[in-house]
DNA sequence: CCGTTTTGCTGATCTATATCAGTGGGATGC
DNA sequence: GCATCCCACTGATATAGATCAGCAAAACGG
């Protein structure tokens, strides 16, 4: 069997990733180019299972990722967990916390990770000095809000296979934004575990679904790659829409 | 039997709740105050059950819900709808939607409700004098995407009686935030169907679940009023913790 | 004022998904 | 080279919640 290569070109991880992000948004002057320069302190590395933010704990900074995977996650009392989102790179990692002062939420790498910190006092400062950007991470909190919008009705509303569908789909939408993946698949670090706390089912039935969306010559994920084998059948099976994760749209000039 | 009077003040309707919702995050001046005072350029009213806010519309504006309550929702190619959430006073109705360009829900009034329309354009201009004010409107929106996150915990991993009972104490403190409820309960003017479609459950088994709460003296929900006959064991039973709900912790100075 | 609609409520049955209890293979450590 | 662990995978059974079908009371419209 042949191995597929899911690359064309090399993934694109601009060194400053939120000025990419962003500039998809605002047209960014080279003044507010230098003012996003100056976030960029400190590079620090993070290990697959370690947390780099706990629930609960009073944040000074927030992270931008840079290369890994990572998730954002709450655990009850009873020690269930419910995995909110994963991040990719270019993703903020704990904007919320920042801006609430405290976070409600977890944060672990599901691989190493490497991420850029910055700084509370710092992201405010950005908002005092240049406003448009501050409509611009308004703009990328909001896409953020809709995602997990969308995660709430597949988990209320959608069946298992049509959930599991729609969430490879999503990450496959996210990561072709970045150049880490397309139509065909992408690489992808997460096993069956995650995926269920991700979209709430068992790691039991997450297994026995991807089996009969694979038997239905839908997506294959296997050996960490997920390969779709009818995209289009299976955006009509998920009923994906992929308009919530749209970037073409600026707001500002 | 004696009708509890849930109100020991009159609900705090200030005309101008932006203010006074943005005043609990940031201490503002009186030229930020008069800045937000140019947004209130048209009242309006709407009917119950008539959508202000289209699913795919293009919007302008938004608005500021002045008086009644409304959800938004968002509905599946089925016909299934998940209700995102409810807006009390003082809530912003299609933030999202404004700062996106495009609307991925709707927004249906679910009783008569008043409102003030926001321009876009008054918003983007409020951000650029004002940056602190931008800071506080990050804050809201990153509030509200705290409870959705809240709510999408709940759907995953919480069963039916606890998700309801969470749901009306969520309700209880947003509504004691704005004077309109107390830990005795409130008046609320959502039905057994409402409730469902945003809980993810059916309507059935809402009122099932509704009873066995009833019967087991944690809430009464009867006559459009929620009643709690033990808040606190409502509180341990539901795993329910208000922090997320905070608003008394102020990134600005 | 009476017919219609809406809403709350209930029992019976069905089904999607969880839970329990395993197997086997591939990596990793000693 | 063997033991260990992790992960994918499976069958059998249990259960939470959906669906179907219907009643009664309140609200509403003409």
């Amino acid at each position: 069997m042949v191995r597929v290569v899911y690359f064309e070109k090399e993934p694109i991880i601009d060194t400053r990733p939120l000025a990419r992000k962003l500039g998809a948004f605002v047209t960014l002057s080279t003044a507010e180019l230098d003012v996003l320069e100056r976030l960029y302190k400190r590079k620090r590395t993070f290990l697959a299972g370690h947390d780099l933010v706990h629930q609960g704990q009073e944040d000074q900074a927030c992270y931008i990722l840079l290369s890994g995977w990572a998730c954002s996650y709450k655990l009850l009392h009873d020690g269930q967990r419910q995995i909110v989102d994963f991040q990719i790179p270019g993703d903020f990692l704990g904007l919320r916390s920042v801006v609430l002062h405290v976070s409600d939420h977890s944060i672990e790498p599901v691989t190493d990770i490497e991420v850029t910190e910055v700084y509370a006092f710092d992201l405010l400062d950005v908002f005092a000095k240049t406003p448009r950007l501050a409509t611009a991470v308004l703009w990328t909190a909001s896409r953020d809000e809709a995602m997990v919008v969308e995660h709430l009705v597949g988990i209320g509303r959608r069946g298992a296979a049509e959930r599991i569908a729609h969430f490879l789909l999503e990450l496959c939408a996210r990561l072709t934004l970045v150049g880490m993946g397309s139509k065909a698949g992408y690489a992808c670090p997460l096993n069956q575990y995650l995926i269920a706390d991700a979209i709430g089912l068992s790691a039991v039935h997450v297994n026995r679904v991807l089996r009969q969306l694979r038997e239905h010559g839908m997506v294959t994920f296997r050996n960490g790659y997920v390969t779709f084998d009818n995209y289009d059948r299976t955006v009509a099976f998920a009923d994906f829409e992929v308009s919530y994760l749209d970037q073409s749209m600026p707001l500002l000039k």
